[in-house]
DNA sequence: GCACTTACCTAC
DNA sequence: TAAGGTAGGTAAGTGC
């Protein structure tokens, strides 16, 4: 499940504490490993106490499989690329390419080349990011999107290994027979032959689209949320057929196919925004001439100049379908949304209330700002949320200074909960300070913790959490660096100077600067005047710090602050535990269930590990001789009695 | 103080 | 060993 998580979500920490938490609302029974040996030795009740930890950690990965459908959504991966479970598990997108291109190539009599590849850093030229016009647009925005554009490229051109011409073959052919990409390369047409990766991208793209559909059905919204992870899944799988042809590590790199995606890419945003902007003008009869304000890749930004939602909507509509017109299917420009209002910051960086109906928005939507990434601190993600909502949403931009004054404030006073101040970073490479060319805080952190217990430091690929402490003056960053817990239990104090220059500041004012038209005004009311002044009384540290425990540290009685374990002293003699026997109780039952449908064999009902014939010899032969007497259909009949989907 | 490089994480 | 792609913003360190 640790594999699962990491590769599907992005979150702050995977620890199978805070993994529970966020997906079931549950935690750990945690021991700390030092307490093992003497609660094992001391008596019954304390090895109870050590059982149930361990069981809870056996129940929360098989409660979260199951909550997150782990099994259904891989199962349908495995069969649509025809990929086994554990390669999707421990492998990346490649093999899952590679796999389905096996499976074509062998129905199409074709054979797939080994390739010798050499490590070779070719590149290509990606896709086009518009320059965009920044700022606060107080009217409607109107997003038109290309529905999966690369592989739609791909299948309209017929872009494929087996569909790439040299150029000398090209002085065979008729004109009709190919054609010429924006990047010089030829391709025949579907007319003559039908390329295989078209036809692997149709597949998958028709498991997404069933995917959408059943998303469309789910009631519960944590299915939803899952059926929605399966379909972004696909569209990875489909947008990695495009990669795979890009991968110059890869097993059966091919830069004439990638290059020509991205350039088709290129010339088709281009043409877009030329497209919108030329019809819709004064001179054609409209109010306004609109103008793209943004695009990337395969989005473009319309204002069209009017000031309702619905205006936006019908104009953005009726743009896509005259753009989709000029294009080859399956390639099609849709109406997605209007953001009204938007905040356009950079590049990469916007927000915005995200209207799909005219009569109230779905949400306020943000890309690429703080609040999206995971190596900002609580208080910057949350700041930067509640300033954007109270003047995206309010529209009160006094309020929202308000709020950024008062937390200010609160830092300097020490007020703020500590866990709101912790920073995540994660360790790449080596994980060793010697592997970087460049110093960093996280870095230097897990350097020093190893030289404290080798055995609980972060390790590569871990996300270091870290807070940064008061130190001596002109001090660098990484040398400030704490870990949170450590910070805690030796009373270090926070650089609220720290926090209020390199964390608060900077992304505040981009969102303060262009809504009040003014950086120096926002700058001088944000970060100056009575609010920044510390008060003389400062506040116990220990008190402010106290504040950030994980919930595992606290007893689960009393919820006192503990150096580890279930129970303080205190509640020590409470049940506390037994709650959780009676949920995994609950949970066997599932399970048995769980396993009488996928573990029975199809012949003879016997017990088997993977869903297809047990190791039963006369069963196995039995399937055998069903294959190889091609009387495979036999036993898709008996499968359908069965109802199993095969 | 400034330009440049590195690392991280995101958008698509 | 196995590893989808490129474009791009931002913060902080480094070197002049």
């Amino acid at each position: 499940m640790l594999t699962v998580i990491q590769k599907e979500q992005k979150l702050s920490s995977y620890s199978l504490n805070a993994v529970s938490a966020e997906f079931l609302g549950e935690q750990k029974e945690d021991v700390h490993h030092s307490m093992i040996g003497g609660l094992f030795l001391e008596s019954a009740d304390t090895r109870r106490r050590l059982a149930v930890y361990c069981l809870k950690d056996a129940y929360l990965p098989m409660r979260l499989m199951e909550k997150l459908l782990c099994m259904y959504n891989y199962v349908e991966m495995a069969r649509v690329t025809g990929t086994p479970i554990n390669f999707l598990l421990n492998r990346g997108q490649m093999i899952k390419v590679q796999s389905q291109l096996l499976r074509k190539a062998r129905e199409c009599d074709f054979v797939m080349p080994t390739m010798k590849s050499e490590a070779s850093n070719d590149k290509f030229e990606g896709a086009t990011v518009l320059d965009p016009l920044t700022g606060y647009y107080p009217q409607p925005i109107a997003t038109l999107d290309f529905a999966s554009l690369y592989p739609s490229i791909m299948m309209a051109h017929n872009l494929c290994y087996c569909t790439l011409l040299k150029p000398e073959q090209v002085k065979d052919l008729q004109p009709e027979d190919y054609t010429k990409t924006p990047s010089g390369c030829y391709f025949l047409k579907s007319s003559k032959r039908r390329g295989l990766l078209p036809m692997i991208l149709e597949e998958l793209l028709a498991a997404r689209k069933r995917a959408k559909k059943a998303m469309a059905e789910a009631e519960d919204p944590l299915t939803k949320s899952v059926l929605n992870g399966r379909q972004l899944a696909l569209k990875v799988s489909a947008n990695s057929v495009y990669g795979f042809t890009g991968a110059t590590v890869g097993v059966l790199p091919c830069l004439d196919i990638s290059s020509s995606v991205t350039a088709f890419g290129r010339t088709m945003i281009d043409h877009t925004k030329k497209m919108v902007e030329e019809k819709y003008c004064i001179e054609n009869g409209y109010a306004h001439n609109a103008q793209v304000i943004y695009g990337d890749t395969d989005s473009v930004m319309v204002k069209f100049g009017v000031d309702t939602v619905p205006e936006a909507m019908r104009l953005g509509q009726e743009a896509a379908d005259l753009v989709s017109a000029t294009f080859t299917k399956p390639i099609k420009l849709e109406f997605e949304k209007v953001y009204y209002p938007y905040l356009l910051m950079n590049k990469k960086r916007y927000a915005g209330l995200y209207w799909t109906s005219p009569e109230k928005y779905d949400k306020l939507d943000a890309k690429g700002i703080e609040t999206v990434r995971r190596d900002n601190c609580g208080l910057v993600r949350q700041l930067v949320e509640t300033s954007l909502r109270t003047i995206l949403i309010d529209g009160s931009v006094p309020k929202a200074i308000e709020i950024a004054q008062k937390a200010v404030s609160d830092l300097l006073q020490n007020k703020i909960d500590l866990s709101l101040l912790v920073i995540t970073k994660s360790l790449g490479r080596g994980a060793h300070a010697e592997d970087y060319a460049v110093k960093q805080a996280h870095v230097e952190l897990a350097e020093r913790m190893r030289k404290r217990d080798p055995t609980t430091a972060p390790g590569s690929g871990d996300r270091v959490p870290y807070v940064i402490v008061s130190g001596s003056k002109g001090a660098k960053a990484y040398e400030r660096s704490e870990d949170p817990l450590f910070a805690l239990e030796n009373n270090l104090s926070i650089d609220a100077q720290y926090y209020i220059e390199h964390q608060l500041q900077l992304p505040l004012l981009r969102i303060f600067g262009p809504i009040m038209g003014d950086d120096s005004k926002a700058q001088s009311l944000l970060f100056s005047g009575a609010h920044t002044r510390k008060l003389h009384t400062p506040t116990p540290q220990g008190n402010a710090l106290a504040k950030f425990v994980t919930k595992s540290l606290r007893c689960m009685g009393c919820k006192a602050i503990i150096k580890a374990g279930l129970l303080c002293e205190h509640c020590q003699k409470e049940k506390a535990a037994d709650v959780v026997i009676e949920q995994m109780q609950e949970f066997r039952q599932k399970e048995e269930e769980y396993n009488r449908l996928w573990t029975q064999c199809q012949r003879c009902q016997g017990s088997l590990l993977e869903p297809v014939i047990c190791s039963n010899r006369d069963c196995e032969i039995f399937y055998r001789r069903a294959k190889a007497r091609k009387e495979v259909q036999i036993a898709q009949e008996q499968l359908a009695r069965l109802k199993l989907d095969w």
